[in-house]
RNA sequence: GGAGAGGUGGCAGAGUGGUCGAAUGCGCAGCAUUGGAAAUGCUGUGUACUCGUAAGGGUACCGAGGGUUCGAAUCCCUCCCUCUCCGCCA
């Protein structure tokens, strides 16, 4: 959500940053929502304070009296003008909200224009994307006993198609992926929490997933919940309607949990195995931060994430979202993509986003510089990282002549051993 | 799941139809007092929207949403949540 007074005061500029954004909003129709309601608004007040008056003139006057009788017939009036007035403004509350709602985040000046992902920059790279550099490299799927260790077909028996069972090594590969990737964060100064994976609505609605993409989420009919497409709802949601300490910014936290996305319609030959899937786990890093410092907090934050590719080994890319392929909140993206091997692909394994201060409003979160107004916090957050596409690039790219996969250094505390595939 | 009690300002807690945005206490801030402090006294102490260049007004908010009434923190309905007891259960 924006704040109506900075489109007000800066139309133009507004407009334009949100035509960049390729969201089609009508902004005239926002405007006249807005004196509409405003309008309304006075007229209400102004007759609510006329009927408190009267109100309290009449109690003074003995009860039944003449003067008493006199006055309550003069308040029967009063109070029917009162309440066709407050369900004027009302109406006209509600079609300015659901107008202001429909105004996406503006992009940061230092994103660039574009139109889709075609525009989007690839802005530094890491390690070889060269496959003389991966001879043995296969897909993941083609690995002869890769289907042994993530079986899709007990998953779609036991639920349905894009929810595997990781069976020995390759579960324990999971864990110790996560554990790395929770550890890392720890050292980064993430305070880790488990969060619920079912959410209310009002938690959706915060973190932007409701009302628009309603569909990407599963829902729990009975409970009226949703089963979390991101740590990020329920982690955001934390400090939902509350005042932080200034002396507090920023709040650094992380989350691991499985997130279960319904990716309707999208389903097809190009996702095959690992690349996409309706459960999968991820460890989500979310920053509470002064705005001021968002920008700054959103490179470290990438930063982080980048290191944990870095220590695995595994070649990336860093993409600088376009404005048009930017999401509804987001002012800022990045996202990282791993190189795998074996498919010649990049695969997209986080994204880390700064949402200034549209999510804040939303949630209503802010901050409070000592004794001063409560302000809205910046929120920013980042995959650190989602599994599946980095157990793909990892099995694809660390593939050996003898047709096992060799750990990275850094997992070994949680494997304990060098190599997990069969042998050929 | 059953029975009962309850949800009021940062916290505790009064308030059962009009003069209640709400007593009182605690906390917090300022001032006075003091060499300094404690104690004491006085004053102030929410959020949001809105009108106004401003000074300063107005409106809303007593879990949420509806309703009754000229008038609702107070009465009625629905929902949510908390506590106690019972039942069930990882």
């Amino acid at each position: 959500m924006l704040d109506i007074r900075l489109i007000r005061e800066d139309f133009d500029r507004v407009k334009a940053a949100v035509a960049r954004k390729k969201f089609d909003v009508d902004f005239d129709a926002l405007k006249a929502a807005d004196e509409q309601r405003r309008a309304c608004l006075t007229q209400a007040e102004n007759a609510r304070a006329a009927q408190k008056q009267a109100n309290a003139e009449m109690a003074k006057l003995p009860k039944g009296s003449p003067e008493f009788q006199a006055k309550l017939a003069e308040m029967r009036t009063i109070a029917g003008q009162v309440k066709e007035l407050e369900a004027q403004a009302k109406d006209a509350e509600d079609s300015f909200s659901a107008l202001l709602m429909s105004v996406p985040n503006l992009p940061d000046p230092s994103v660039p224009d574009g139109r889709n992902d075609a525009d989007n920059k690839s802005i530094f790279t890491w390690g070889s994307s060269d496959e003389k550099d991966y001879p043995d490299a296969l897909a993941h799927f083609d690995i002869p006993w890769f289907s042994k260790l993530l079986d899709f077909e007990r998953g779609v028996k036991v639920t349905g198609a894009g929810f595997p069972f990781y069976v020995g090594d390759m579960a324990r590969l999971v864990r110790a992926l996560l554990s790395f990737f929770l550890e890392e964060a720890r050292k980064n100064g993430y305070e880790e929490v488990m969060p619920p994976i079912l959410v209310n609505a009002a938690s959706a609605t915060a973190t932007g997933q409701l009302p628009d993409k309603e569909g990407m989420m599963y829902f729990a009919q009975e409970d009226g919940m949703y089963m979390v497409p991101t740590a990020e709802v329920p982690v955001t949601n934390f400090f939902r309607d509350e005042i932080l300490d200034e002396e507090e910014l920023p709040v650094k936290r992380c989350a691991y949990t499985p997130c279960f996305r319904r990716e309707a319609g999208s389903w097809g030959a190009h996702v095959r195995g690992l690349n996409r899937l309706h459960q999968f786990d991820k460890v989500e890093i979310v920053k509470w931060v002064h705005p001021d410092r968002s920008f700054d907090e959103l490179e470290s934050l990438r930063a982080d994430a980048e290191g944990l590719l870095q220590k695995l080994g595994l070649p990336y890319r860093v993409l600088l979202i376009c404005a048009g392929d930017i999401g509804f909140p987001h002012a800022k993206q990045y996202d990282l993509e791993v190189f795998a091997a074996g498919q010649k692909r990049w695969l997209e394994v986080s994204s880390c986003s700064n949402f200034t201060d549209f999510q804040a409003r939303r949630a209503n979160i802010r901050y409070r510089a000592n004794g001063g107004k409560p302000q809205f916090v910046h929120t920013l957050n980042g995959s650190a990282l989602a599994i599946p596409r980095v157990l793909a690039a990892l099995l694809e790219n660390n593939l050996q002549s003898d047709g096992t996969v060799k750990i990275p250094e850094c997992l070994k505390p949680w494997m304990g051993q060098d190599f997990i595939g069969a042998r050929a």
